[in-house]
DNA sequence: CGTGATTTTGAAATAATTCAAGAAGCGTGG
DNA sequence: CCACGCTTCTTGAATTATTTCAAAATCACG
């Protein structure tokens, strides 16, 4: 994390949000389609964000919350001791910058992995928003609480096990959408982003990818993902095949 | 895990409720005022449970969802491997039986630790009093995130900073309504509780409650929780005295 | 009292971290 | 095109944290 950041500058390369047709965000597949057009006006503008782009800083206030329409992001926090803890990713469809107290100062920052398209909406009108369409509450908390359950089992989970459920998360992620079959995936990762994410040393995270590697389940080098035996990856992530993106009950 | 459970037959000690004044809910603290009589008349009934009783079950359907009015209940999931994670603890003022699929089965279990009295919401008029409250909605989703807040950070602790971050927690929820300013409290878990909630084995769960016990920090023995020095225990646990129920950023 | 659950302790094995150093990849400027 | 600096990846050896297995001690309760 001693690269230098670049910040986003809101007003830069701002164009109208037209091109991002709203029923494609994850945050309102659950909204009922007369509500649809209600929200559409929320949506302000759409960026342009090229790679590792601050987009906000935990303390701070900003005003605007996103879906991202094409690239991936990461939303972290910075521990007192100096640490980072990936929270999440954000991938194409997926929204950030929503939390419990919206108008106050976000308790997370966020920054781009790789160039990024994203749909801007104002964080002031965001509870107008809610009342607006009430199903679109809902949907932040069965975000909230899909991510709480997978993240609850973490602690009893050993490092080529949570690999393994990291990979599979954002494998099944970035495949559902167009039902690609192929076996391998993009991912703008660095060992390092695993680790800050699964609370492991980058070291082991290295030594557990070669485990995985020479074990025949997948390759993950120059960021680039080849998945070589599903079964595996999922008995190790401990996902079913009809649940892929809850870990079995 | 091995003791004879009791199931808690829905309709048994079943009274009118109205001992329980709706706010002091803590689902419901962030309705607005005039919104709170339209989500009284959605409570049915009120329920006397005696301990270790399950009132729901993983994978079953289950027709109410409750606040906690008194007593303490543990929501887990049982895994494959039959290990028991347990996700949260309801304590008086709590919710549970929400989920992101109000109307399908139960994602989780739930038991309670001791004598429980409970106020029950039927599931199926959940959409309808999320219609007649939006806040709730947003109550929901910030109860979610601010749970996995706090998880997200678990996977990088140590022993000794996990049991820390439980004991404050439950410490803070368990002190904060009446103000109390002692430094101990009734806390109904077994060892293994802790162990299970955490993602530690039970011996390991013992040896750092007793070196924690012989640095002074804390005490905990029949289940009687002794606090000695809320300085450490907030340094260990990570938190903040200005911010005690969200680790610090 | 006696039985089963819970807590406690010891010794050995495993998992993960730490520290240190080298190798490989990547972009930039000469 | 090469050289340089920087980041990322890789590997080794020693240390620490946690688990496992086993057994004894204590506690709760009918």
């Amino acid at each position: 994390m001693n690269k230098p950041l670049k910040f986003l500058h809101v007003l830069e390369t701002a164009t109208q949000c037209q091109a991002c047709p709203i029923r494609e965000d994850a945050l309102f597949r659950g909204v009922p389609v007369q509500q649809l057009d209600l929200l559409q006006k929320y949506r302000s503008e759409q960026y342009e964000v090229s790679d590792k782009t601050l987009l906000y800083e935990q303390t701070q206030r900003h005003p605007y919350a996103y879906t991202v329409y094409s690239g991936w992001v990461a939303l972290f926090k910075l521990l007192p001791d100096g640490q980072r803890q990936i929270l999440r990713y954000a991938l194409p469809g997926d929204f950030l910058g929503f939390q419990s107290d919206i108008q106050g100062p976000m308790l997370h920052s966020a920054m781009t992995l790789n160039h990024c398209t994203l749909c801007a909406f104002p964080r002031d009108s965001f509870e107008e928003m809610l009342h607006a369409a009430p199903a679109l509450a809902m949907e932040l908390a069965k975000f909230a609480a899909r991510d709480y359950e997978s993240l609850a089992s973490m602690g009893r989970k050993s490092a080529k096990e949570r690999i393994a459920l990291l990979f599979h998360d954002l494998f099944h992620r970035t495949h559902k959408q167009n039902a690609q079959q192929q076996s391998f995936a993009h991912f703008p990762l660095t060992q390092e982003d695993i680790a800050d994410t699964l609370g492991l040393t980058p070291v082991h995270v290295n030594r557990t990818l070669k485990q995985l590697r020479e074990e025949g389940v997948l390759e993950f080098v120059h960021q680039k993902f080849v998945l070589h035996n599903m079964d595996t990856l999922r008995e190790l992530a401990g996902v079913s095949e009809e649940m892929p993106n809850s870990p079995v009950i």
